[in-house]
DNA sequence: ATTAATATTTAGGCTATCCTAAATATTTGC
DNA sequence: GCAAATATTTAGGATAGCCTAAATATTAAT
């Protein structure tokens, strides 16, 4: 059984080279700091961790994770963020409070466990915090999503999430035609209160607040 | 933050001294048996444990819980039948299956978490071996919950909870006027079947099947 | 190219938790 | 009441993690 030390530790190479390029190597120094340890600790761990394979260490040069190792770091990315989608959704905590609280969750070993969650939470993808959560084979979209309000004018995207699960939102958006999944096109922005006016899939047209865009994910279409 | 082992010495010190009379002690040699440890391991856990006031230490004769330890072990034991209940209750695992995993659900800290999960589960108060669990407060039953086969003829209990959430048999309950605090008494036991024959409240009577009556736990009135 | 600044590893220690084997204490059986 | 059996503690040692300070390596600046 892992440690929930070595889990962290691991975690927290993955964070640390996300989005960087194939085989980046997380410095003693970064990943002291993000941890809140010392140097030491970390030279030491990284050696704890090339043993059991989870990463590639080259001594002064930093580690970076294996096959073995980014997929435990991707289990659990997946444990943590289902349980934020859980306890946001399910206990209606802020998404402010989820973090400190998966930061626990996300330790507890049990596959089927993990599973019956996804399900009970209908199979989310993404968290609290508009980021993806990895499927059960640990894969997980490169991107960010972003907020609606950050795509241009002429931009097109598709709806991937909603930021709030109160569901006065989730109606409003209904209402007008947009769910997961939705394309859309930015129009237009109205003066004064940036209100964007969007174009739909059947050339239909919506208008939104900027406080609805906000809390609304997309994917950009590239 | 305390140690999940010390968490689990406490929780088990409480587990094998329940139902004693006050200050039971429990020896290093039992404690060790429980744990699959070693009793010298025990032996000096309690100098630990003593020395944070958790438990009163004589040597060569164990420990018992102060008051300081009381209150852990029974914050500790309602988590774990609380997440019992959602395990069972909300993600569908059958009530064999529940335990190992509430054996580390148990060990998450967060007040706010336990008390909204029990609010989300409608504030349950047995778990799904028939076990009470702890209300916020720390204070618990006495007595194990008996299923109603266990209810003699002429005996007067109070319907505590059932030990299948499967909704089949809470339909059955409701369409014969059972649920939750019923009051009723066992009239008679029919031959060949053991089905009981049960006066409810207002002197209606229902019969019910042995088979159903396993599943209901009852407390009885003394 | 040296030197100065910075990053990384090593050395040496510390605590919590475990273990086995040896030393004691307690209890039990005659 | 004493010897044998049993229970408990102590001794001595291991490992995982973490820390500070010292020693090295690497990188940056002149
Ligand atoms: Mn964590
Ligand atoms: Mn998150
Ligand atoms: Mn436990
Ligand atoms: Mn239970």
């Amino acid at each position: 059984m892992l440690s929930q030390s070595i889990e962290d530790y691991i975690k927290a190479i993955w964070t640390l080279s996300e989005g960087k390029e194939d085989k980046y190597a997380v410095s003693t120094n970064v990943l002291a700091s993000h941890l809140m340890t010392s140097q030491a600790s970390v030279s030491e761990m990284y050696k704890r961790l090339a043993d059991k394979e989870f990463i590639d260490y080259i001594p002064y040069q930093g580690g970076s994770l294996s096959p073995k190792g980014r997929q435990l770091a991707v289990s659990l990315i997946r444990k943590h963020r289902l349980w934020e989608v859980f306890l946001h959704a399910k206990l209606g905590f802020g998404w402010e409070e989820v973090h400190d609280i998966a930061e626990q969750l996300e330790h507890i070993h049990s596959h089927e466990l993990t599973k019956r969650l996804d399900a009970f939470l209908d199979y989310p993808s993404i968290d609290p915090h508009g980021d993806y959560i990895p499927d059960a084979e640990g894969n997980i979209p490169k991107q960010r999503a972003k907020p609606l309000t950050e795509l241009t004018i002429g931009g097109v995207a598709k709806v991937v999430g909603v930021l709030d699960s109160n569901s006065k939102l989730l109606s409003l958006l209904s209402q007008k035609g947009i769910g997961l999944g939705t394309s859309l096109c930015v129009q237009s922005i109205l003066p004064f209160d940036d209100s964007r006016v969007l174009t739909l899939n059947e050339k239909q047209s919506a208008e939104l607040s900027y406080k609805a865009c906000e809390l609304i994910l997309i994917q950009e279409n590239r």
